[in-house]
RNA sequence: GGCCCGUUCGUCUAUCGGUUAGGACAUCUGGUUUUCAACCAGGCAAGAGGGGUUCGAUUCCCCUACGGGCUGCCA
């Protein structure tokens, strides 16, 4: 990066259905460019397409933004409502000669292209209004007056440099018929009106770059520094769609994946700095470059992301998972935590964040101490708590009635409950287990036995101690 | 069809003419261990194919193959 004074950069998603996972991550780029520069990011809703446009799509991608931590500067801006901004500029670059009224009926268009597409040909529509001005009374488009030969250079960041010939371009329309601008028009305008510096955005409009570029030039306006990313692609290497599974960001969140963590995947899917793998936002931050982006499209890969997850969780704040965990229940419809399932959560935390990678995760290895006595054992800790088992439980339970409830204590006198019924720890935590957590698989027991208490956890072993075998 | 972009281990990637082609995920093996996970050590694994340029190509150029994009009064 050369020229760091002030960068604007934007995210411009169309309301057409859920955010979309490479939405995401173009936000992200363009988020993390601004923040590391000092500059701004803003945000405009392209919904120019009045059919397609719905506020619910909206409401969509601002959900996704703020799951995803992604804060934008200033107020949202919608396309539609700069229509007649639009419209203003088009018709200065008719007053200009940059542009001209095209009087071609659209099913004549039609019909040309179909029949060129027949024939192997061309299907570059050229409008013989071009150069007309014999005007009719009849409805009309504007069209921008392209350069017929030479070529068009475009300069990006990522790509390099790439040269289109102006004979393949055609003169694209800026107005439509009934007034309203085009998105390849109202991008340009809007770009422009918003100080936009860095246009960092999926490469599928590496070739439209060329003809908005047109559009900066007719318009005499400062070109903004272009970076076409690669777009992301499903396990199988084609186009992500909906058959790939999750393709939009809260499906993410619905999973559990911690925002941070996707930040951290998403950043370094198609970006590189070196051999860095995980890094907190703050690094992100420090790192990111134009330079670090890829040129080839990458594949989404949800083992290396709940790596990224796990990895996340172990790190963050305590306080804050619960304050996630919580957020994450109410995202998924189910029922919230209350305080004294926040207080047990925070009191575990710090025996299950470390082996869970995903939020539910957390839940379910911290179900020991989100639910109440009676227990309900599963079949393996049914399994464990046989006869035997059951025995030495209750004489264990006699001897931790006095004990003070430190680790050290408790290690002793587990360690000597064993050694006397002359069986391994081992054996003696199986069935210990499964007393305090109603599981054959949790955090240690001794992390256990402290976050419960001396009280919850001796109930729960007098509990077991006395459970009927199951029939 | 035309134009544009891309192609390094299974996956994400490093390399910016000279390396035993490095790291991470996954996978396999061993270790640690009260379960699971985590963790530690180690193994397997790559330059799409063909031509050039060069003393020397993964790196630069061309062709082919494959993948993607654009070609809309969609964005």
């Amino acid at each position: 990066m050369t020229d760091t004074a002030r960068i604007v950069t934007r995210i411009a998603p169309s309301p057409t259905g859920m955010m979309h996972i490479g939405t995401a991550r173009t936000a992200l780029f363009n988020w993390l460019l601004a923040r590391r520069h000092g500059g701004q990011f803003l945000l405009r809703i392209e919904d120019t397409d009045r059919a397609r446009s719905t506020p619910e799509a909206t409401q969509a991608i601002l959900d996704g933004m703020a799951w995803l931590g992604l804060d934008h500067d200033g107020e949202v801006v919608s396309q539609f409502d700069r229509a007649p901004r639009h419209a203003e500029v088009a018709r200065q670059m008719l007053a200009n000669g940059h542009a001209y009224k095209c009087f071609s009926p659209q099913d004549e268009i039609a019909a040309f292209r179909e029949a060129a597409k027949e024939a192997g040909q061309s299907t570059l529509f050229h409008s013989p209004w071009r150069d007309r001005t014999d005007h009719p009374d009849a409805p009309y488009v504007i069209r921008l007056r392209a350069p017929l030969d030479g070529q068009t250079v475009i300069r990006d960041k990522v790509q390099g440099d790439v040269t289109i010939q102006n004979a393949t371009l055609d003169d694209m329309i800026l107005l439509r018929s009934d007034g309203t601008p085009t998105y390849m028009h109202a991008v340009v305008v809007d770009d422009h009106d918003m100080g936009v510096t860095h246009v960092i955005r999926g490469d599928d409009h590496l070739n439209n770059a060329a003809r908005q570029l047109q559009v900066f030039r007719a318009m005499d306006w400062a070109e903004p520094v272009w970076a076409h990313i690669p777009l992301i692609h499903g396990e199988d290497g084609k186009k992500l769609s909906k058959r790939h599974g999750a393709t939009g960001v809260m499906e993410f969140a619905e999973m559990g994946v911690p925002a941070a963590a996707m930040r951290n995947y998403l950043a370094r899917l198609g970006w590189s700095h070196g051999d860095d793998e995980l890094f907190t936002d703050a690094e992100a931050r420090d790192w990111f470059d134009l330079d670090g982006i890829g040129r080839s499209p990458a594949r989404l890969d949800m083992k290396k992301l709940w790596h990224v997850s796990g990895w996340h969780i172990t790190r963050t704040d305590d306080a804050d998972l619960v304050r996630q965990l919580d957020a994450f229940l109410a995202l998924t419809g189910q029922p919230t935590l209350s305080q004294a399932q926040k207080d047990g959560l925070l009191a575990a935390m710090f025996c299950v964040k470390d082996r869970a990678r995903s939020l539910p995760d957390i839940l379910d290895k911290a179900l020991f101490v989100l639910t109440n006595r009676p227990l309900a054992y599963d079949d393996k800790a049914q399994a464990a708590l046989d006869p035997a088992s059951r025995g030495i439980l209750a004489e264990l339970t006699a001897q931790l009635q006095n004990v003070s409830w430190s680790r050290d204590t408790l290690e002793g006198a587990l360690t000597t409950t064993a050694d006397a019924h002359g069986v391994s720890f081992g054996k003696l935590a199986a069935p210990l287990r499964a007393a305090l957590s109603g599981r054959t698989v949790s955090p240690s027991v001794y992390d256990m036995m402290l976050v419960l208490g001396r009280d919850e956890s001796l109930a729960r072993l007098t509990d077991a101690a006395a459970a009927a075998p199951r029939d």
